[in-house]
DNA sequence: TTAAATGCAAAGTATTTGCATGCGA
DNA sequence: TCGCATGCAAATACTTTGCATTTAA
């Protein structure tokens, strides 16, 4: 899913599949979401969106997002920081996510090792696997080192259900 | 992490290295915690306590997750339905999760292999781990049946943001 | 003694929903 | 034309915070 393009093709047949309708506003948003950066979050998908066009609320962002999923071309994640982001669905699923808990800075890498798990998950529970999520919490480089070097009394760097404080 | 003394232990521990208060509510709460089933909510750990004990607040019981996590002995999860749920530690993170999209179930599964990728990641990138969270989301084996013999329109079973809709 | 912890009530905030209006098929 | 879609405002509900009081060290 790395050109916007196919991503808008797809949703569109989707909602025609599914009896829906193909409006002015679902377009824009599923085309601005295909472009934007990874792991956006709906407002602010809805304020790039804004920026060129006032027409669109942010409910119909949500909303949208909603039908992308359903659509299986997007997967909504949450990093603790009380709010949502959302990633097109690559083909395959082989990118996942580093978060510092001290920062909270999102690094990516790449993995393939998880489909053999995948297959198995599917073998042993029966199970039909839509969306995976990996996610390793921790201190980045920077955070680590500066955590070292502090007494050691609690760490004041943990960064924990601090809604919105952050954002990237 | 399986016998519940043994937490206890290890979060008094981490009070009294923080200059923190080791208090009957949250003697209570992390003994209730180590004891109860896994990825419980605040609230129904809440509940569970006041059953027996009324005297502690559910701000008390958020107030120690906190902590909990910050001791590096549980790990907060948001498996999408708009709460969120908190597991012990184990030793080794070999216990994952299948979550349902169509009934809300939550399986747990066991593999090792993702001990090799959090070394592979603490080199590459300098990282220091401290959670891991592997979650694959889809269809179970019920609610996958129902799906496939289902007119070829939106699904309706997908459960998305449905906020505390199909609690446990 | 004193700084930290508690609990209540109130605030905060991301996300959803009701409903009148608009618009795609 | 008809019914789905939109957007505003209001509602929802989980989680956090202010503050007076209690309690562990």
């Amino acid at each position: 899913m790395t050109d916007s393009e196919s991503g808008v093709r797809g949703f569109v047949e989707y909602l025609s599949r599914a009896g829906l309708k193909t409006t002015q506003q679902r377009e824009r948003i599923v085309r601005a979401f295909f472009a934007a950066r990874r792991h956006i979050s709906a407002e602010e998908l809805h304020r790039q969106i804004r920026a060129q066009d006032p027409g669109v609320g942010l409910v119909t962002v949500y909303r949208t997002l909603k039908l992308l999923r359903q659509a299986g071309l997007a997967t909504e994640r949450a990093f603790g920081d009380g709010f949502a982001r959302f990633d097109p669905n690559p083909a395959d699923w082989t990118h996942h996510h580093v978060i510092c808990n001290g920062c909270g800075k999102v690094q990516e890498f790449e993995d393939r090792g998880l489909r053999a798990l995948e297959r198995k998950v599917a073998r042993t529970l029966g199970f039909t696997v839509m969306e995976q999520k990996l996610e390793l919490y921790g201190l980045c480089k920077e955070c680590g080192r500066a955590e070292r070097s502090r007494p050691a009394r609690a760490s004041k760097v943990f960064r924990i259900g601090s809604r919105g404080e952050t954002r990237p």
